[in-house]
DNA sequence: CCTGAAACCTACTCGTCCGTAGGTAGAAGG
DNA sequence: CCTTCTACCTACGGACGAGTAGGTTTCAGG
């Protein structure tokens, strides 16, 4: 049974000008570039709010309006897609960061790389729930993307401990503690939206900041209590 | 169609005591309760694994040597279990903190409340991927579970900030970092294993107590360089 | 006007998975 | 031995979603 039917395609309306039917204009075609772009967005869109499994393909078809296999031209599949979106995404993170905290103290850098990373909250909020959610394969290991923004920002803390004096051993603890305090009230942030990120970007920056430079060169415990 | 062919339910072997076909003995009937309980482990060492969406009920029920209806039966659905699996670990956390932070000074229950909640990541590590994972209906708002610790450690932080003088509209940004930092280490610890967890609980204490301790009444930024 | 390639479509196939219908097996009490 | 209640099963219905086959439309360049 192939073909069943004759009328195959799209034929819009009857005859070439006919306005019988009142359809909306089809939207023009786009590059392969430009359609690829505004698949990225719509794929951006759904992952962020379903979450990798819980989308279809085809949502994201219906948002970047176009039909499923287009997406599977230009992508080869779900996971090319969010592949991409993801690289992106983490590119775009990362290099803001890096800027803010190229040049300037290290006071000066840990305030302002704060305050980027929550810009990026701010403004990018799908981006950041997809970096944020689980990968794909989460059996892996990995909990969220941002792990992997941990491990480098664990390195500067490395070498910087090393310099001062302290156990490098703890130095990807401190980055680690870093980038969860700033996810994690990043998340918050996006539901309160309540004092302006710059002040968030402050108070982050202070704690960090007062916690590592008061900090001993081998802090000690508190003692268990009794009980 | 109904009952076509006549052989249903699980005859095992042909007559009563026949050995024939070394059949491995079939499991001993549970009692509900403790049905439930071996489901509900089963469950979470899924759940833990697949994440919710990529969980299927089947796998579930052949984990607990059970067929699908008898989960249907208990839990009334996939949701549902879900449901009394993140409420016990979630139960199970919070009360483990609250012991630890019973009494004792400030610092000392800071100390006690990040090395309870380390213990729960080391000990229970699939409860604590399932509370770090996303909820189902991610759309919602929640990242993660985990977000309603923040909430709680936030109040505990406002009704401290407000006795010792501090902005409280702070709070919640101190109270989320801290749950911020705790997890997202916890989640670096599972993968490291490297420093002994009482060591990690240290540092973090330590971190977030000078951080605390320092504070200036109100944090004042260090200003936005030139560029 | 013609041609060929690029963009795009409809209509499937195939697999998986949630949830259920309707039955069997075993134990406790008469 | 018979009844009955509970635990448990096999087998399906129905939905949905990934990925594909094979066609049609548009447009650039001759």
């Amino acid at each position: 049974m192939v073909s069943a039917n004759g009328h195959h395609g799209d034929q819009r309306d009857g005859s070439r000008g006919a306005k019988l039917a009142a359809m909306p204009p089809r939207a023009p075609r786009l590059s392969a570039s430009a359609r690829r772009a505004s698949i990225i967005d719509a794929g951006r869109f759904v992952f962020a709010r379903r979450g990798y499994e819980a989308t279809s393909v085809e949502e994201i078809a219906e948002r970047a309006k176009v039909s499923k296999p287009v997406i599977y031209e230009h992508f080869g599949g779900k996971e090319g897609l969010y592949a991409v979106v993801v690289d992106r995404e983490m590119d775009y993170v990362v290099r803001r960061i890096s800027e803010a905290i190229a040049q300037g103290g290290p006071r000066e850098r840990l305030e302002q790389g704060a305050l980027a990373f929550l810009t990026y909250v701010k403004d990018h909020p799908d981006g950041f729930a997809i970096l944020a959610h689980d990968a794909p394969a989460a059996g892996g290991g990995m909990l969220s993307l941002l792990s992997d923004l941990g491990v480098r920002v664990s390195e500067v803390f490395t070498a910087s401990f090393k310099a001062a004096g302290y156990d490098a051993r703890a130095a990807p603890i401190y980055g680690h503690a870093l980038v969860g305090m700033v996810t994690f009230v990043g998340q918050w942030w996006t539901t309160a939206r309540k004092p302006p990120i710059e002040e968030v970007a402050t108070h982050i920056a202070a704690l960090a900041w007062m916690g590592l430079r008061r900090l001993p060169k081998r802090p000690t415990s508190i003692g268990k209590r009794a009980g």
